[in-house]
DNA sequence: CGATTTACATATTTTGTATTTTGTAATATG
DNA sequence: CATATTACAAAATACAAAATATGTAAATCG
């Protein structure tokens, strides 16, 4: 017998995966992001009804492909990480990482960014996932940048200093920012406003104010 | 000084402040920005034929009205600039006035937020007379800044730096993300966004590439 | 018996049409 | 003659009816 362990989210079956692929491919085509179960299942010669076994609802199936996307840019942002050695690096790589992916997946079709905004503002699971794993990825670089002395913050300036660094890539994060700014060279914009940040974190620590530091 | 105002536009007579005036009273009650010109004439017990008088169309109207935000915006940043003597703080107050303003505006009404969107969209000539102005202001406060020895940066580097800190600081400068942040405490996250980059400038000049600069 | 489909009630989208609003030009007012 | 109004075509919007999609439960298949 397989084990079927019914975790927190039950793994997607290859019929789930299946319907998933169907329905990026037709987001693709789509030029918006009205995409119609009947449609994918008419794709995969299947009743409609039978996509409903694998997910919940339409809504269910969308947040989905988000959070296929959201993984798959997460397992690249980590990537981008091995290839750097110095924290402020990994840092700096692990966020422009990001933003280069989702950017791409913006222009690849109208549609997309529709789909990303929905979840955005439905504040999906898929959505706070991303952002808790993030936050942690990019702490754990921080811890480890103060311990090997590259940078001069304290441990308890790292939630004040990603806080900072959250508001000041906005633009770099937030699909319709995304979206807006296709035209211009955004990732070396983001690459620079990252880099003052990264430079405050290894010599201005002051710049990030700790909660309620007694005088030393 | 180098900042200065090119008027586009024959000042409003007396009837159009009173058009504008209304237009603005209805758009405070109004559920979304959908203003009409009928309304607003019937309102000022006029024939809305009489409103094209003024008013090219009811677009011409709508931007009347982001243009009046803005002017508005621009003087009170002014203001703010006086309360301060330190060019840094100047830089600071300047943009996060804007950001305080802007921010109570969108808060308002809920309509407020669909007429600015549509000015932004457009790309109105108010816009953009706007963002010049905002230009302008900060590169004068950063050349007296550098003038008084406050600031390290060159003078080739007021533009690349101020590139970065309007990057640095869309999310509290978009319309859209003003709205989101609504119930964050985005005047404390803006200042000290923007009090990093202000340091940077103070004393980290090596974080704005000037453009083509000759090795030493 | 599990996997899938058909059948069906509810919800949403689309379509065609009536109504309103916009913007302009001709007309009136003073 | 400057200012405003009425009259009107074109565009936009609102609305009701028809068509289609969603989501669920009963029926069918292998």
């Amino acid at each position: 017998m397989t084990s079927q362990s019914i975790s927190t989210r039950p793994p997607r079956t290859g019929e789930a995966i299946r319907i998933l692929d169907e329905a990026e491919r037709q987001i693709l085509t789509l030029p918006t992001g009205k995409l119609r179960v009947v449609d994918v299942a008419a794709a995969l010669e299947m009743s409609h009804a039978n996509v409903y076994r694998f997910f919940k609802n339409r809504d269910d199936l969308l947040d989905g492909l988000v959070d296929r996307w959201l993984k798959d840019g997460e397992a690249r942002a980590l990537a981008a990480i091995e290839m750097h050695n110095a924290s402020g690096d990994q840092l700096k790589h692990v966020l422009l990482s990001l933003h280069v992916q989702t950017r791409a997946k913006i222009a690849s079709a109208p549609g997309v960014i529709d789909i990303y905004l929905r979840a955005l503002n439905k504040r999906t699971q898929a959505v706070e996932h991303h952002r808790t794993f993030l936050i942690g990825i990019c702490a754990d670089i921080l811890s480890r940048g103060i311990r090997d002395g590259e940078f001069a913050i304290e441990t308890d300036q790292i939630i004040p200093a990603l806080a900072l660094i959250e508001s000041a890539t906005r633009k770099f994060t937030h699909p319709l920012l995304i979206s807006e700014g296709l035209p211009e060279d955004t990732p070396t914009e983001a690459e620079r406003v990252l880099g003052v940040f990264i430079e405050a974190v290894r010599s201005a620590p002051q710049l990030f104010s700790a909660p309620e530091r007694p005088t030393k």
